[in-house]
DNA sequence: AATATTAGTTTACAAGTGTAAACTAATATT
DNA sequence: AATATTAGTTTACACTTGTAAACTAATATT
């Protein structure tokens, strides 16, 4: 599975992001208009990216009318494993490390640390990790 | 600078923390020796790799002895210039979303979140920000 | 001095990526 | 029915990347 993430380029999870936005397996004629909205591709390299996605076992695709085209990773799995692999990277397995560079960098708002002050609060009373 | 910086890939990022690792230019010899502690590369691929940085800008050279090499990115620059890159791909911008994936998904041990608590704390009292 | 090691330069080369054109076949629109 | 649009397949092509070999010149070691 993080084998097959691994593999996914960045104008490849554009395409992912469009397929995770919606809850069903789409038609090419979905995937194309939602892309226009963002992106001026040429509908040509949109059927590149999915063909890629397929061979890289990322999307699988199901014949009806048309083709539809379902991913086979979930965003989440991509998320954290390709946080995982970022923090690895740049903040040597860190990630808070990471989060301090977001705070001293102002990279939260007052309202996110209030949110996220919170969440900490109960996890640290109710919960036990490591 | 971040068009330098988007530029330096994976392989050439871990040679430009050996140099962020030092205070001083360094010559190949020191570069070398230190890579060898982690990785296996040829040394070949390491001149290689810090040719490249240099045409991109990103590492200058300077004629002594022998060439020593010497960043021209900071690592903060770097490691902020390319956390917004992941963060803008990966959670559309927002640094909060990060955060709170991290911490659900338990990537911040106990002391961790006590310290960084600690630091929102002070920042919630004393600053306004956004 | 002969040999081994190293720095630096040039060349290599396959895989992956971004981006698409060129076709074919089906479908929709006038 | 003729034409325009679209889906799907095949081919393309330059650029980047990881990884190094080959060569030259200098330096160090025996």
């Amino acid at each position: 599975m993080n084998n097959i993430i691994s593999k996914i380029s960045d104008s490849e999870l554009s395409v992912m992001q469009v397929l995770w936005a919606y809850e069903e397996a789409l038609p090419m004629t979905i995937i194309r208009k939602s892309i226009e909205e963002t992106s001026q591709w040429d509908s040509s390299t949109i059927k590149t990216l999915l063909r890629r996605l397929c061979e890289k076992g990322a999307v699988s695709v199901e014949k009806r009318d048309v083709f539809y085209y379902r991913p086979l990773v979930t965003e989440k799995q991509y998320n954290d494993y390709s946080t995982q692999v970022f923090i690895d990277k740049v903040y040597r397995g860190s990630a808070k490390t990471l989060v301090a560079a977001l705070f001293s960098g102002n990279k939260l708002k007052k309202d996110d640390i209030e949110e996220l002050r919170a969440m900490f609060h109960i996890e640290s009373e109710g919960v036990e990790n490591d």
